[in-house]
DNA sequence: CACAAAAATAGATAATACCAATTTCTAGAG
DNA sequence: CTCTAGAAATTGGTATTATCTATTTTTGTG
């Protein structure tokens, strides 16, 4: 018994006739008889009493026919949400994102997409970036915001946002405007945890300016920007930090921003996902607003 | 869409491979290959995401899996009950009679039947046989218990219990305990309606006895064996009814029984539907019961 | 980098869906 | 009672498709 056998049962049964049916389904004659009969050897009963001239339903029949225009139907219903599914844009939507863009730039956007889209749920779990890339390569997320790449050529990356690493310090702290990289290695400095982002970041720019990690005079790790802003506050030391991180207490006097002669540290924050995982409709709208609102 | 790739679709879902299902269903992997494919163009999505070594439901898989199971559970459903019905003896059960069999007769054995089987609603019009034979020609009852044979082949009748006529007078009515032919057409006699059983029953035997039905001596003509029985203790006339309807009275010695001499007026009552028409389980139980019940 | 596991592809065959033509059955008309 | 026309069944043939085996491609793993 399959779907075809239903649908013309059902027309038979509709028209009281095999002849008519054929005409309504743009079928021959035979092919309905032969449907008919292959339904009923597989029901193991008779469907319509053939009474000569005309037919008439058995009991089976009767129960069948309802049955049948219910799985019709439900099998219409399966396909329009599929295809809805494929289309609207609704739902839960798990954007994974590291601290920076979890905290500073994700909310906002995520507001402005629900005021288009008001049936969406937004979760936006915050971890590091490396927390967010494995949990995405164990597909237990399919996308994410990231600050830093990590080379795997599963993952797709596409630059959102331009963002730049800025030296801070206490407003008091006593330093100049402007200091070479040798004069930051004297400076007691506050840097991030290992997955961070960030930190992988500005290590890449020592790197290229020729300075180990290792020479900086750490002392403290915290594990959030947060942390870092306020330990820098309360006067502990330097640290470097996104600029959308501390953009308002620059503004605000608060801390002051430190320049590091001939190192501008420019970065990027990518949107991520497996190259190979197709997105549900609403992720590929909100990935849409993502690059739309970035530029 | 059709059974057949949702019952594939599902067993790749749970399984989380193709090959795994193709072992499952004991198809090749190919096979279940294909019908992926089928079903995804029909269905204008994908439903897997191939990751290399492993698949992943889309979001679109995710939603057709519990539909799918639901189709395919309800098709089972359907197939159950289509079997159910085949051999469940339940539900409505309409039986014409004609008068004789549906007063004195029926009530009896649709008794003895629902006893044994309790879900059983029985429908018992009782109308005169030629009118039941038409309701059945027409498919407005599926069969029926009548006196008289209308010839038709599309009808079978199968002989159900013997009865038979015989003449009736109150009483004190001045006849003699047995009469000649001749002398009945003296006496005043009540009749039927023309298309009560019992009436052409008792004039087909007229005819065989060269007597013409014109021939009586008809002082009225009444609508059911009630009214007729009412009649003749009234002392309005004779008539010839079933003994089955009058037995009650001749052992009371309301009524007397005048035999007629040279004439036993045996009869049958039949079951009667059509040929072709298949008879739900509960008819062919009921009608089993009858024969059974019969001798 | 070679190997193993899984899906996709190719090519061939068997099953079956479908059709046109014909036959059978029966109701209704003459 | 026969003839005819309407309806389903049967027949025989073709086109489609379901399925298989063998092979290739892709990718994850030691």
């Amino acid at each position: 018994m399959d779907i075809h056998h239903l649908r013309i049962f059902a027309s038979v049964y509709r028209n009281r006739s095999f002849t008519k049916a054929s005409e309504v389904l743009h079928i021959s004659q035979p092919t309905i008889s032969e449907h008919i009969k292959n339904l009923e050897n597989s029901l193991n009963c008779s469907l319509f009493d053939r009474m000569g001239r005309s037919i008439i339903p058995t009991s089976e029949g009767d129960i069948l026919y309802p049955r049948a225009l219910q799985l019709l139907d439900e099998l219409e219903q399966i396909e329009k949400e599929i295809t809805a599914a494929g289309t609207g844009v609704r739902g839960l939507l798990v954007i994974g994102a590291s601290t920076i863009p979890g905290t500073y730039i994700l909310p906002r956007l995520a507001y402005s997409f629900k005021e288009q889209y008001p049936d969406i749920e937004f979760q936006i779990p915050i971890e590091d970036s490396s927390r967010i890339t494995s949990l995405i390569l164990q597909h237990e997320l399919l996308c994410g915001i990231v600050g830093a790449r990590i080379p795997s050529d599963k993952l797709l990356y596409e630059p959102l946002i331009e963002d730049e690493l800025v030296m801070v310090a206490a407003k008091k702290f006593p330093a100049k405007k402007a200091i070479s990289l040798k004069e930051l290695t004297t400076l007691p400095f506050l840097q991030r945890e290992t997955g961070s982002g960030t930190r992988q970041t500005f290590e890449s720019f020592l790197k290229k300016s020729n300075t180990s990690s290792e020479a900086l005079n750490v002392v403290a790790t915290l594990g959030s920007t947060g942390a870092v802003k306020q330990a820098v506050k309360e006067g502990l030391g330097v640290s470097v930090i996104s600029r959308i991180a501390v953009q308002e207490e620059i503004h605000n006097k608060i801390l002051r921003e430190i320049s590091i002669r001939n190192l501008k540290m420019k970065r990027k924050f990518y949107l991520v996902h497996q190259r190979k995982r197709s997105l549900p409709a609403q992720y590929l709208a909100f990935c849409k607003h993502l690059k739309k609102a970035a530029f």
